[in-house]
DNA sequence: CTGATGCTTCGGCCGGTGCCGAAGCATCAG
DNA sequence: CTGATGCTTCGGCACCGGCCGAAGCATCAG
């Protein structure tokens, strides 16, 4: 009566769902959503628990997989295991039926506007300056979304100049991939090329990472570059006034 | 301190993830894989369970958006909600680190040779027919890996041939796709060009659904026709007699 | 060496959640 | 109408798993 395949794959999907279905390993995924490696104690002060609720939790997420570590001194650095999982936690994120929350106080209010604007998504571009440039992109010709998302043959070429060694990607990871924005609501450029062009953008100083936070600021350099690469105007490389 | 922004994705996440995060309802997903409706009873019977406890687990799958319902008289029959839930579902199995089954019993084994051999995967065919096809139309010129899995011209008119009305796909949806065969350990074709493969295979007779399991059967006619378009040796298209 | 810091292990508490059976409602066949 | 079937609600039980604080070990600075 029982069908024992079907049953380890429910009971496999179940266990690997399980590591995620904790508020506390969530934080620590969508923390590390940034790239960087974090501490077990920047991770445990971030989502407020005690150090030795971190340490059973960062002990599962590593059996599972899910993350690596590296051991330096008496410091545990610890990163996402590899750009699938990023794109497994996202899918997971973006899965959930939208719901909209009020923003709770000033300080959460100009942060969040700072996260709106852009940020870093793992390894690309995301807010409103990354769907501004998926969006020129795509008016420039560089990518289509005829058949969903692709690079064309001026894409190609453009992100050659960009990074000579960067393109075509190796294999092993999707060259192009549109992921959803959680606060514009609409998908920008992920996959080897969003990875491209933010190390590229961060290289060049078109924008300049913050400490502790994923924001990231646009330059002037930046607002410069991206107008002659791309022909984004300069109206929609402002942060808005209100959210 | 807490960076709320990044707490209300993290409980979102883990929310989510608890929803799968269950063996019972894992197994009622996987059932949902194939791509048909199956009612509540069903379900029940399938994992084991009383059918009070999938009451509440459809509740909740239901509330969460994992899956739709029809009510016809005094059945209740469900599927799961779309191809991106499809999709969630398959990358949580796959993400999860492989770990070597034993065969627990003759039949079970029987059962498992079925499956391994021929299958529907959602709405794709996967299995060793659907690696074999992924391979013969890679072969054929019809898919390319080079920058990630994509169809050619080639392979466009192909598909046209089979369905005209068919491709290129509409929006939303992933034109191709590779989807981790869980038996052969590679990837197969998956996306809007899998399912109008798998969906063709079925209408034109090549392969027959059974009842009850994901299993299919490959008829005659389709090893002919498999070799007539896809330059499909015969040899790779008999079960093999051990797993 | 001494104290501070980062991390870990252990014991115990507690809340959430999955399970069942009994009872009840709706639908359908006869 | 009557009984069978599909599904649902409710009450109660049991267990899993996350949380903390205390104590301990390793590393590093002074």
């Amino acid at each position: 009566m029982n069908d024992r395949v079907d049953d380890e794959r429910g009971a496999t999907l179940a266990s690997m769902a399980s590591v995620l279905a904790d508020a506390t390993r969530a934080t620590f995924l969508v923390a590390l959503l940034d790239g960087r490696a974090w501490t077990a104690t920047e991770l445990a002060r971030h989502a407020g628990v005690a150090p030795s609720t971190a340490t059973a939790h960062l002990h599962r997420l590593r059996n599972s997989g899910l993350i690596t570590e590296v051991r330096q001194g008496r410091h545990r650095y610890v990163r996402l295991a590899d750009p699938a999982t990023a794109d497994l936690v996202e899918s997971l994120v973006s899965a959930a039926p939208d719901v909209a929350e009020p923003v709770r106080s000033l300080s959460a209010s100009t942060r969040r506007r700072a996260l709106a604007f852009a940020r870093t998504c793992y390894d690309h571009l995301a807010g409103t300056l990354g769907v501004a440039v998926t969006d020129a992109m795509t008016a420039r010709g560089f990518l289509t979304w005829e058949n969903g998302l692709a690079v064309t043959d001026d894409g190609a070429h453009w992100l050659t100049t960009l990074d000579p060694q960067g393109w075509p990607p190796g294999r092993g990871r999707a060259p192009v991939r549109p992921c959803l924005d959680w606060t514009e609501r609409r998908s920008h450029l992920a996959g080897a090329a969003g990875a491209l062009v933010c190390r590229y953008a961060i290289d060049a100083g078109w924008v300049a990472r913050r400490p502790r936070t994923r924001a990231v600021t646009l330059t002037a350099t930046g607002r410069h570059a991206l107008r002659e690469h791309l022909g984004l105007a300069e109206s929609v490389l402002r942060p808005k006034a209100s959210a």
